[in-house]
DNA sequence: CTGAAAGCGCTAACAA
DNA sequence: TTGTTAGCGCTTTCAG
């Protein structure tokens, strides 16, 4: 069934089927009536495929994430899609793991699909090395880049984020004021914002005149119970800290775990900070202390930029907005 | 830059152009050659519309779920859409939330825009009043309809599922064999899966030839800590248990908190068994004892399936599994 | 092995 | 207000 089928049987032009569907207000009343009718008894829908051939878009946009089991990044693409939905966009989603060439080749098979934009999911996409970042001002050449937590300047890219810089920095100086003097901080990633949130640290400490050990400084990729294994092993290294700062509450909680092992009190002798504030910070006991970066809003801004950019309207290439701490049980102050 | 133009710069037709680009064998290796040449230089990809349009497929599935963000629906995505895309197959991602209106909407919608087939993500898209699954079993009649953890009979719909029957019926007499002998039950969904583990519950007693007292079966929806609060009345309500098993590990952790709050020891005075084996039954502490039921084998099984069913292979039309009871620390058998 | 041309189903400019 | 028709860019059949 086709809008030939259907022009026929109505006995109108497929012109003015056309219109029908597409709600113009130049059809008569009567025709309206007389072609819906025709739509509705032999439930006609139009062919998405032709309909993206003429108008070049099929009201799509790309997904683009590390790993959508990741219960933050799965949060942030429930937020984005259901944002899309309600602006009639689909979302066509592809996981691309860590590693460089996958994300090219996935970034170039949405391209290649045609989707109107492509939202990149996870601050991991945005390296350091700027040449690597090269394919994604390449892409933005042909659609609008939208990044979440991250930033590239060039054009056609938008970001919209958290300050992830001045969240770690305040939480670093509270725990400095409040007389922590042995800070763990704990990450696992080197991406745009895990840098950012390193430099929080560091800066905190210079601005209070203080000098950072560089052991207090761990990267440490794994899961919860190896990253327990980790810091315990550290400890046996005769490393000692009274409280521990992480870029990720999956760490927060392996340090938890490590807490419970080595029978250390929380927060009492050992005060632990996640980030992200993600679902697992309840799950845990002690409940984990996070830093909630705004997940919900960053994507609600993604998309609207976004939508503003489909109407020519102006919008700015990056957004900021603030973390917020989440105090719970395992902090004091 | 389109067919056309290449063909031109090639020096070739239009037809020419397709096969190389189609990988079609009557092509001279000359002929390929000089072609590949132009496209590599112009760095041309064909048109998914137009090749949709003409081949009536865009290589991609829909993939409906209640809630992306859920851990366990975010698994299972994370699995679905790797398989697909080593089938070459993109993934169109809708979440409509638990009300059925929605989700025939969003379902109609997937088919609009002409996906190949539709993966009903999760037990909650069967409903018990066969009336309500009508519209899926409409679906099945344009494209093949796939059901993780649920089961329709209807032509075109295959199921992909875990034996949630038997795993509660096991861990229940197990529960019942070592001493236990108030169990609460406590689920938060009707739906297919919902309804089977209830049975296994309820036949667990019935084959040792006990009585189940009802007020033992509880239905909650809520939170991590609602549900805590929700088991606190319960007890106040002069309602005790010694072992709860829930339909969910995020019930399972609300159990936990009950636990803690009232003082009671885990295991020791209270079993605890969740389901899913979702990552929070690690994060929690003590960890959860938690039924496996083998979400990455039914989400493969789910994909090869569907590629079978598209190369006109016979397939069954229902695939069951085996749970597996992981044991950790909220039991001591 | 290659090319010409029909067709996929729709939108929109133009004519009436 | 309605109809005619030219694309959109590709695949594929049919001739050669």
């Amino acid at each position: 069934m086709n809008i030939y089928d259907i022009s026929q049987k109505a006995g109108v032009s497929i012109a003015t089927v056309s219109r029908v569907i597409n709600g113009n207000s130049n059809v008569s009343e009567k025709t309206r009536k007389k072609v819906m009718a025709v739509i509705e008894q032999y439930d006609y829908t139009p062919n998405a495929f032709a309909r993206g051939l003429g108008l070049n878009t099929m009201q799509t946009i790309g997904i683009l994430c590390a790993d959508s089991s990741d219960p933050y990044l799965a949060s942030a693409i429930y937020y984005i899609e259901q944002m899309l939905h309600k602006e009639q966009y689909d979302s066509l989603l592809c996981c691309t793991g860590y590693n460089q060439e996958d994300k090219e080749k996935y970034l170039n098979l949405l391209l290649s699909k045609k989707v109107d934009s492509i939202i990149l999911v996870g601050s991991n996409f945005v390296e350091a090395d700027e040449e690597k970042n090269q394919y994604i001002k390449e892409a933005a050449k042909s659609v609008p880049i939208m990044l979440l937590n991250g930033a590239i300047d060039a054009p056609n890219i938008y970001s919209s984020l958290c300050d992830d810089y001045h969240a770690t920095f305040q939480i670093t100086q509270k725990l400095l004021k409040t007389g922590h003097e042995r800070i763990l901080y704990l990450y696992n990633s080197h991406s745009y914002s895990g840098k950012k949130k390193l430099k929080g640290f560091h800066d905190a400490y210079s601005e209070m005149g203080l000098k950072i050990n560089e052991s207090y400084i761990q990267y440490f990729v794994g899961d919860i119970h190896e990253t327990r294994d980790f810091l315990v092993n550290l400890t046996k290294k005769g490393l000692t800290f009274d409280s521990i700062i992480t870029s990720d509450d999956n760490l927060a909680v392996g340090a938890l775990k490590f807490a419970k092992l080595k029978g250390i009190s929380v927060p009492k002798d050992l005060s632990i900070i996640g980030y992200n504030n993600s679902m697992i910070a309840t799950c845990c006991d002690p409940e984990l202390t996070s830093i909630d970066n705004k997940l919900e809003t960053i994507c609600k801004n993604c998309v609207s930029t976004l939508m503003n950019i489909f109407n020519g309207n102006s919008v700015p290439f990056r957004s900021v907005f603030s973390a917020e701490l989440v105090k719970r049980e395992t902090t004091d102050f």
